[in-house]
DNA sequence: AACCACCAATGAAACGTTTCATCGCATGTG
DNA sequence: CACATGCGATGAAACGTTTCATTGGTGGTT
């Protein structure tokens, strides 16, 4: 068996009491005890049972991570970020996905919270999670909204906006837009975003308007693909010359897609993305996208679910232009 | 205060032990105080703690999980897998990223044992561990070998062999490949299995054999990158008609490479990668590649720590040639 | 010299479980 | 009817900490 603090204890010839507070740095003990305590210590290899630790203080060092799936690059990268920070701090990472279904989202949650973590950061799928379950710890939510809880996440309209901004401004009128499933309100935002920007133009320049066409899917490659397939099957004269997406996954998907038809990116076909993972700017153009500071979301989610002081109900970062290469200016035959 | 098992026990008028004999379904309870017992349960929504469980059993039902960076595809895939199947058995995953560093890597395996897991599954890093870090636990190592602990891999040799026997099918003869770090075993032995084949055909094809032109270096993809321009960057009657990678990252870094120096593959250049990440078969063109059946791999891993039965000292999977579209035979002019 | 204040160390209680030896009681046996 | 046999339930100990009320001792003040 491992040593115990009272095999410390004993073999220094002191109380556990004592050995505790040699622990505990900034408790007051004299220096001779604490020598010979901390000699014992590493004579004998103690190390502290965590578990005994977290009984007596009810909670643990350890942060609940529930995400949607780890496979989703921008969640890799949100799981490394807050890891790093974490365990930085001494806390240790639970992770969890939910694969985007509600219930398993509900499973996880109740099991997480069962191992008492000092906090959680969630990624919420549904969005009316269960009355109070996540109330059992504080919890910060990231990149979704969820009724109740303080959110961490990307200005996504802004986003939206500055991505049709980009395209309008490049000079392309017919544009299209691959949306996230309709149920997130992450994809609402980001469209209306879009929307929005295309309506303020409408009042500009209302002869040059042309309405966008807008289509739904999920997030991931495959969707991007086939949306964009359904997208660019059209005569020339009405296919859009640019179209923006929901996540830059979408935009890859989307890439190969054009290729598959034909289309060269960007000189038939502008597109930006949204999120920009790593891969964005390793794909064949460049990607154009929208990004999200990860690192800054990373450190509000941590320090709020962490920190003493309670985090504000909501905090909007904001997204960044990325003009990379796969944006021109419409070619005009 | 969450209630604990002593208000259920007080409130359903019976003793804690009887208590946690209910809550152990296995245990032998009379029909009438099981049901009261458990009435009671619900009726004040008591839930147990499992701190102090973990503590009277001197284990927890986590499962540590440490990889080099969780932003790499594979080890996302990994780690999925393995919380998919761990969180079905009842157990969480606590991950940890060692960036690729062995002192970082202590560190995290030092804090994660702390925690006393059930179980470590580790792609280690260093490949030798300060003395028995690990063995204070059920480990078992999964990629990268560990001497002194079981290790679940493909067959790296065998992956290397196939990616050179396919090219040299293909009519290849003037071949590169991109390796790995030079420390790690993995790149080691795939780099060996497709030296072995070209020394196999130098053997029954001596006229007809051209020594691979080989370079080194990470297994991302600006590696893949940049030492693909370098391969690429030759009078063309020297340059390899087709490189194999040691990981589809480096895969794809490559493709982008090709593209820059106006070389369309397959047509110019043929590509096999290793692993078949999911990005593989969505990348332009669709990758051919090694694949690595990293179901199967966290299916064993978890098997060997949670398993009752020793796992044997290594496995061995079988790695599978997945033909898409970046190989062709090479054009002859 | 007596007293007070203070500091360092102690001992025990508490956190919430599981388990093991014990006990009471009903049932069946001699 | 006395007695063994089991079975179901109990009570207490133990897991390894932290913390808090006590205690013992030292130095300073009157």
């Amino acid at each position: 068996m491992n040593p115990t603090i009272k095999d410390v204890a004993q073999r220094a010839g002191v109380s556990v009491g004592t050995v505790s507070r040699v622990l505990a740095k900034n408790k007051t003990v004299s220096e001779d005890i604490r020598a010979k305590v901390e000699a014992t210590i590493d004579a004998i290899g103690y190390r502290p049972n965590i578990l005994g630790r977290s009984l007596r203080l009810a909670k643990t060092d350890i942060i609940g991570l529930v995400v949607p799936d780890i496979t989703n690059p921008f969640f890799a990268e949100l799981a490394k970020q807050v890891e790093m920070l974490a365990s930085a701090e001494g806390y240790s990472v639970l992770l969890a996905n939910t694969h985007d279904d509600p219930d398993a989202e509900k499973q996880q949650i109740e099991t997480l919270l069962g191992r008492l973590p000092a906090g959680l950061i969630l990624v919420p799928v549904s969005n009316s999670l269960a009355d109070g379950l996540a109330s059992r710890t504080r919890t910060v939510t990231v990149d979704r909204p969820l009724s109740g809880h303080a959110l961490v996440s990307v200005d996504n309209r802004q986003g939206g906006y500055l991505a049709a901004d980009h395209l309008l401004s490049l000079g392309h009128r017919r544009l299209g837009y691959i949306s996230g499933p309709g149920t997130t309100e992450v994809s609402g935002e980001r469209r209306g975003g879009f929307v929005q920007r295309l309506a303020e133009f409408r009042k500009s320049h209302p002869g040059d308007y042309v309405p966008p066409q807008i289509v739904e899917g999920h997030f991931d490659y495959r969707s991007g693909e086939e949306l964009g397939k359904q997208l660019l099957t059209q005569p020339e004269k009405s296919r859009p010359t640019a179209i923006a997406t929901a996540s830059d996954q979408q935009a890859i998907g989307l890439l190969r897609a054009a290729d598959d038809m034909g289309l060269r990116v960007p000189n038939d076909l502008s597109i930006v993305g949204f999120d920009d993972i790593p891969l964005a700017s390793l794909v064949l153009p460049r990607l154009t996208t929208i990004r999200q500071p990860i690192d800054e979301i990373a450190r509000l989610a941590l320090e709020g679910v962490l920190g003493s002081h309670a985090l504000q109900e909501e905090y909007k970062l904001q997204p960044m232009l990325m003009k990379r290469g796969s944006c021109a200016a419409p070619s005009t035959p």
